[in-house]
DNA sequence: TGAAAGCTTAACACTACTGTCAAGTAAGTA
DNA sequence: TACTTACTTGACAGTAGTGTTAAGCTTTCA
């Protein structure tokens, strides 16, 4: 098992062919979960999207629910690099304009991971207990006694800590799981960089400002 | 079709049992659209909510897509109404307060229509073009003209008005639609009153502050 | 009380989708 | 080149779900 020669020739079955096509069926997935969720996509649809007989995805992947652990696999370790971005030597104004920043990042370049993440919540995250009871909850524990240390030493108002995080993360995923809605409201095909500036920008204003952290 | 008799004999056809299992049915189905939206939603899923043999479903509502058009006509009529509160006539701090307020207390009262419409805009909007593209588009110009006159009078903090609603939105949305995570996070069963009250303050201190309208 | 309207239900035909298999083709290596 | 492994594909069986029908039951009210 352990052997040179197995070792060999597991690395030739893995080779570039299944790893590009792996990457086109994992793309056309996220796009298919991204807009019907687990339950709602169909591998049917997934293999026209990619463009391979419906049977590729079975040899690729076993079933719908591995692909979507693949996927989703994916999209937590994304995830939680947007999370594990301050600390509490950083100074809170600039700390929090960083992660608004971020955040609003992710949401204009993931989109479609945000949306994968928001369907798997609405469909009460049955793929997502381990994470959310374990990784997310220390992560977000951290980060709000971080938060609730920058308020114990007066360096800004006394917010909930982990409001102000829930704000945060709702503001700014916003714009990706609601983007049509947004698009439709200001009359745009797409938002454009410059407008995701200026929306970086107001967000992080309020923010700041509403915290007590600029005047 | 428009005797006297014809309309009574209407009124016999939507009788009490009618209307009783109606509601039933759209309860369940609200369940149902909330979790998988409307293609991940199966009519035999929410016959077994519903508690009632699955042809019942289409003896009272065609088929599946004007199950959830009955669904999506009330949630709507909901969203409109938590919009037309405030006027130029007002106090921003007061307006904009009010408005978070209202906003929160429908995520708290009405999380499954929220999720419903989430779902509706994940999915694309398929069936909400005209509603983007009307009606909201209508009132959502309006408010952004009364936050920009109070703007222009000195009121309030040069906030570009539409980002501004967005943020409420999206931060008041966020608890009905990730409320899973939320409860998580904070390791509880339920958010109570309480809590969705201190939601509400530390939510309108950080806007109406950011915004420049309180100190 | 009985006729008409309203409601329920089992059964049917049909479609969409899943997962598997076996036979084939292409790619990589000794 | 010959052999092995990797990949592709059409065909199949099975399940879940949809929408319809026809027959039976219940309620209403003249």
């Amino acid at each position: 098992m352990n052997s040179v020669k197995e070792y060999k020739s597991a690395s030739y079955k893995t080779g570039k062919i299944r790893k590009d096509n792996e990457i086109v069926i994992r793309e056309a997935a996220e796009q298919e979960f991204a807009e019907f969720g687990f339950k709602g996509a169909s591998i049917m649809s997934i293999a026209k999207r990619a463009n391979v007989p419906r049977p590729n995805i079975h040899y690729y992947f076993k079933n719908k629910q591995e692909l979507y652990n693949a996927v989703l696999m994916d999209i937590l370790a994304l995830w939680n690099k947007a999370f594990t971005e301050f600390t509490a030597e950083d100074e809170p104004a600039e700390a929090i304009g960083n992660y608004i920043r971020l955040k609003l990042m992710y949401s204009r370049c993931y989109p479609t991971a945000s949306k994968i993440f928001a369907n798997e919540i609405l469909q009460g995250a049955p793929h997502l207990n381990t994470y959310l009871n374990n990784d997310l909850r220390v992560l977000l524990a951290h980060k709000t006694a971080i938060i609730q240390g920058w308020i114990d030493a007066g360096k800004m108002d006394a917010i909930q800590p982990y409001y102000l995080i829930f704000f945060i993360w709702g503001a700014t995923q916003h714009y990706a799981d609601f983007g049509i809605q947004i698009k439709s409201a200001l009359g745009k095909e797409e938002l454009s960089e410059e407008d995701f500036e200026e929306i970086t920008a107001n967000l992080i204003q309020i923010i700041t400002k509403g915290c007590g952290l600029v005047k």
